[in-house]
DNA sequence: GCGCGGACTGTTATCGATATCGTAGGCAAT
DNA sequence: ATTGCCTACGATATCGATAACAGTCCGCGC
């Protein structure tokens, strides 16, 4: 006895609008409008009428519409390096906790590690007319941060220090982390120290990491040159595995290995095991992210951790309150937020 | 000699307007609108008169305004149970790289595994006027559901078979896969065979696992009940551990577990290596879903592989027909595409 | 020379909500 | 009784694009 069923043949599709619900509630369309933004002011007796009309059409609100008059699409746009990485889907996940509360909606995007294809995806973003736009890397191409200037709109740089920013900034040195690392693990007493990355420039963030290394032996005065490269980011486990023979093949007399990532860590000591070299007896492995993997696996991984989840609350608090700053025409000047890492010793060094 | 600078005390933030790029080239907006989108004809002269304005003044379309008149908003909504499990993020991703060239944005919402907060999310995207709604998951509340059938909009169900499909399907039987799997192990001579899986009825697939599993240890004839259950989704890597350690201290005779998924399959592995019980020597372990860290761990990890970025680029294809369908007045039927799933043995079974 | 069709461009109405201003009525202060 | 103010609501203009229709111009065929 379905009653409910569409008509068909001709389009079931038409959506209910905010009039029909005010005609059934023997109202404007403005009152309708206010009851369900429960900020005006409106009767209580007239408020429960218009929701039982909502109800009864089963009438969803559309923002898309309201977004042209009110000039606030309620958009934050986030481009992220991959959504495929942990660490940048808890930022995500961040952001979203972060603005949902607030009647904002995060529209994500994946640049690839990829800055032209970030220039792509601002232009995108844009002619969504978010609220705001968040992004991962302080590096960007021109036409990137011309739009990005030039939208109107707050701009939150995240997971770098950019040296010239462009508005609000979330981030942490990834170099100063890393040579932080090196230095742990030369207290160790670990004297033949290398380093395992990306082979491109895409991933600066890996770039960076790879300089807080070099610096960091360059100061202690150990060898240096120790590093091996691989492809394009996204890093796998599997690369790492691949990684780590060729390096104890080139030098043999290693004793140490900082990775660019928790997920080549992983892969270069699970080959370890498999060759039957022990970590950290032949060589000690640190990693970078603090990946779930890193805590669970045997032995368990020394690593970098930094609150990916927190980047992203904050970046999403920092936004909410330069949209506000918006609203009220009144423009909070910029903020740079730079949240702690912490070296997290494990079994593996 | 910045020229272009804002001027400061009021507004600077009023995006230019398609009326004032049609002015500066000469034509109506009407025009400038057919040149942007290249369909419509245009001369070759005044479409570059056009674009060379909108480079000058940096005009981006504004999509949020032509979806009023166009009644199209670009837009396909996602929900997923988390986005930080790369089984779904790899939905995801499939879902973005099918319709990203069609013009098609993704609204993504994470569920949390939770189905009220799926019908929160829904009316929450349906907000947005979606041209479609891909979600994952076959069961829904009875609001939930009435609103995807009553939205006029293409709808995907994705990564289970529902018993009454709202629309499209792109899925598998999660059940089948794991029976199929405990098959495997009684034909290698395991005959004490267990599960690990998470105890809340919120994720459906994994009750569909257990429910697989439990079909087959009755078929074999093996003994049955030997499960155990541990917190909420989303299942962590180690809770594996805690778990196949309470398994083996609750039946000692259990030769080996089928996880709910690879993370606590790999959890499990890791705690068995620090225990010293060998794997698959002690206690052969199989997982779910084919993660990254199963294809490198050591032992490799034994798992039912299914290419979740297929479902997602099946299901943007699908949504991509069926949007298209829509506009052309044709209502293409309802489509269910089973994808296949993969038992992948490796070293530890 | 006339009519016709195609290529190109403009005009007007419209999408569905909200901003803004206006108005009616109620109540208290003067 | 007048004024002032607040609450609750309506009318209208508007946001920025696109749909639909209406020209205009030009070339071509007969």
């Amino acid at each position: 006895m379905k009653q409910t069923r569409a008509k068909t043949g001709k389009s079931p599709k038409r959506a209910t609008t905010m009039a029909e619900v005010a005609a059934r509630a023997g109202v404007s369309a403005m009152t309708v409008s206010r009851a369900l933004k429960s900020d005006g002011a409106v009767s209580e007796e007239t408020r429960s009428r218009i929701l039982a009309a909502v109800e009864e059409l089963g009438y969803v609100l559309d923002l898309s519409a309201g977004a042209l008059s009110s000039k606030r699409t309620g958009f934050v746009a986030a481009l992220i390096p991959s959504i495929n990485n942990s660490n940048f889907s808890d930022t995500a996940r961040g952001i979203t906790e972060a603005i949902e509360g607030q009647g904002l909606q995060m529209l994500l995007g994946y640049t690839d590690y990829d800055m032209e294809k970030e220039e792509h995806l601002v232009r995108a973003m844009l002619t969504r007319r978010p609220d705001g736009i968040i992004v991962t890397d302080g590096r960007h191409t021109p036409k990137a941060r011309r739009m990005l200037q030039s939208a109107g709109i707050p701009v939150v740089e995240t997971w770098d220090l950019p040296a010239d920013p462009i508005d609000n900034v979330v981030g942490f040195s990834n170099a100063e982390a890393s040579r932080a690392l090196v230095h742990r693990l030369y207290q160790k007493g670990y004297r033949n120290i290398a380093f395992i990355g990306g082979a491109s420039r895409r991933d600066t963030r890996g770039a960076d990491r790879r300089l807080g290394y070099k610096r960091a032996v360059e100061e202690l005065g150990l060898p240096v040159g120790r590093t091996i490269s691989f492809g394009n980011p996204p890093i796998s486990m599997e690369q790492g595995g691949e990684a780590i023979v060729h390096l104890i093949e080139q030098w043999p007399d290693v004793d140490a290995a900082v990775c660019v990532s928790d997920l080549s860590a992983f892969g270069a000591i699970m080959e370890c095991h498999r060759r039957g070299w022990s970590v950290p007896g032949r060589i000690a492995v640190a990693g970078f992210g603090d990946f779930e993997v890193s805590r669970c696996s045997w032995p368990r991984i020394t690593t970098v951790a930094v609150d990916c989840r927190n980047i992203g609350q904050e970046a999403g608090r920092i936004m909410l309150r330069a949209i506000d700053g918006v609203r009220e025409d009144r423009r909070p000047g910029p903020e740079t937020l730079i949240v702690p890492f912490e070296m997290i010793e494990r079994e593996s060094t």
